[in-house]
RNA sequence: GCGAUUAUAGCUCAGUUGGUUAGAGCGCCGGUUUGUGGUACCGGAGGUCGAGGGUUCGAACCCCUUUAAUCGCCCCA
């Protein structure tokens, strides 16, 4: 038997077909997120998959690696560079322009989907993830990054993760506070630069902010006496970051300041933050975002406020599983043919059931002996075996963990 | 883009310094036993040992290449 030389195509590189136990995870974490969502009133969303390479350039800068290695970029037909999306900020962005949804602000927006970046797959990492997304566009107070913030909170622990995952916070200051801080410390690192990593000392000049998440030993003897963000505030940039904490201990949520938590990007103001789990390996952020006052404009746009975050749906569905949140999924009703002259009864007692609202599963094939093990082993609340007696089909409700009574009436 | 580890049945994995026809458990299919039920037993199907090349009388095992996965680095919007 020589077997047809038709070679099976491989899935995608960093593509994951979720299935199971997974897809229950990451269904759940949807739901939960969904619900949370219309708790704060944020209005659902739907964004196309992909748009113009110059929503993600333009507003990402053009120089970055992010732009020229990890973003899916390909031409359409009639020569267009077109890029499935990275992340949903920048598309939002271009929608809340071309829409003209500053009528509407300051809009509350969430969507959920999947996103694509050309990367190295690793744990929590692929090329097609997902993500949720929360983005409220048009609001310059802090009262926005609050209600963004506490919402996440509230996210996480109905997810059942809030366990070891620490909501971490830093200001990035306003454009001036930004620009002084960055000054300080290129001229700081530029000091010793001969000491540092060699990824360090090219950061220098690419995006000197990074240096502070190293993890490099050479590196991190340098951090401790390193500029503080905090020396070069504005009184203005001090009054937003308190209020943000202030708001923050008035709900009840729990932060930690990490002043060595940056963006890479110069659009970023203000707040930055992510929660971090130490459960999850080298990618330990669940969730971050921050304010983006200055993304607007790199499209094109009004000056316009705006904060939001997103979170991967993988990552928290891998924190979710074991949780015991996820509801058993579980048959209310197993029909088992164990002869098959009753099959023609099977059905027609599987669809009145489900009908009437009862999941249910057929099981007639296979040995007709063995019919009624493989049942007894599937999760299910009732087994009912169709037999064939004198009189024709015979029926028996056994092993029933459900309501007898309903699933009689139904069937009757 | 870089590094480490890994790849044997549908799944989880054994497989001796390189030596006959590559194994187990689970799952699947069939049969027997039991008969108001989750049992036990018997049998069967299913593998070009990720792919390609090389060394050798002989390769799942050694070497090279390649693909993929996992973990990490870079990057992280």
């Amino acid at each position: 038997m020589s077997k047809p030389q038709i070679e099976t195509p491989q899935a995608i590189r960093g593509t994951q077909d979720i299935f199971g136990a997974d897809a229950d995870a990451f269904a759940f974490v949807v739901e939960t997120f969904e619900r949370v969502r219309k708790l704060y009133r944020f209005r659902r969303v739907e964004m196309p998959v992909f748009e113009k390479t110059t929503v993600f350039s333009r507003s990402l800068g053009e120089t970055t690696d992010v732009v020229s290695k990890e973003m899916y970029s390909f031409e359409d037909r009639g020569g267009e560079s077109l890029t499935l999306r990275p992340e949903f900020t920048a598309g939002l962005a271009r929608a809340y322009l071309t829409n003209g949804w500053k009528q509407y602000a300051p809009v509350k927006l969430a969507t959920h989907g999947p996103l694509f970046r050309y990367e190295r797959p690793q744990k929590g990492r692929y090329r097609q993830f997902h993500q949720i997304d929360a983005e409220v566009i048009g609001a310059a107070e802090p009262t926005a990054d609050v209600e963004l913030l506490v919402m996440a909170d509230q996210l996480l622990k109905e997810l059942g993760i809030a366990e070891g995952v620490t909501l971490t916070l830093n200001t990035l200051g306003d454009g001036e506070s930004r620009e002084a801080w960055r000054a300080a410390l290129i001229e700081y690192f530029r000091a010793v630069k001969g000491e540092l990593s060699e990824d360090s000392q090219e950061r220098l000049e690419k995006n000197p902010l990074r240096i502070l998440d190293s993890k490099d030993p050479r590196d991190k003897a340098f951090l401790p006496n390193a500029p503080r963000i905090d020396d070069y505030l504005s009184s203005e940039a001090q009054d937003f970051f308190a209020a943000v904490t202030g708001g923050l201990d008035a709900a009840g949520v729990a932060w930690t300041r990490n002043g060595a938590l940056v963006r890479g990007l110069d659009y970023y103001r203000h707040t930055a933050f992510e929660f971090v789990t130490d459960r999850l390996g080298a990618q330990g952020t669940v969730l971050g975002g921050g304010r983006y006052d200055g993304l607007m404009e790199s499209l094109g746009g009004a000056p316009t406020p705006a904060v939001g975050w997103a979170a991967g749906v993988e990552r928290l569905a891998m924190l979710v599983s074991g949780s015991g949140l996820i509801a058993e999924d579980r048959t209310d009703v197993t029909v088992v043919v164990e002869d098959d002259r009753a099959i023609t009864e099977g059905v027609a007692i599987a669809a009145k059931l489900r009908r009437g609202g009862l999941s249910a599963e057929l099981v007639a094939t296979g040995s007709p002996r063995k019919r009624f093990d493989k049942a007894v082993k599937t999760n299910t609340r009732a087994i009912l075996a169709l037999g064939w007696g004198e009189d024709g089909v015979t029926q028996r409700l056994r092993n029933v963990d459900a309501d007898a009574a309903r699933i009689e009436a139904l069937i009757a």
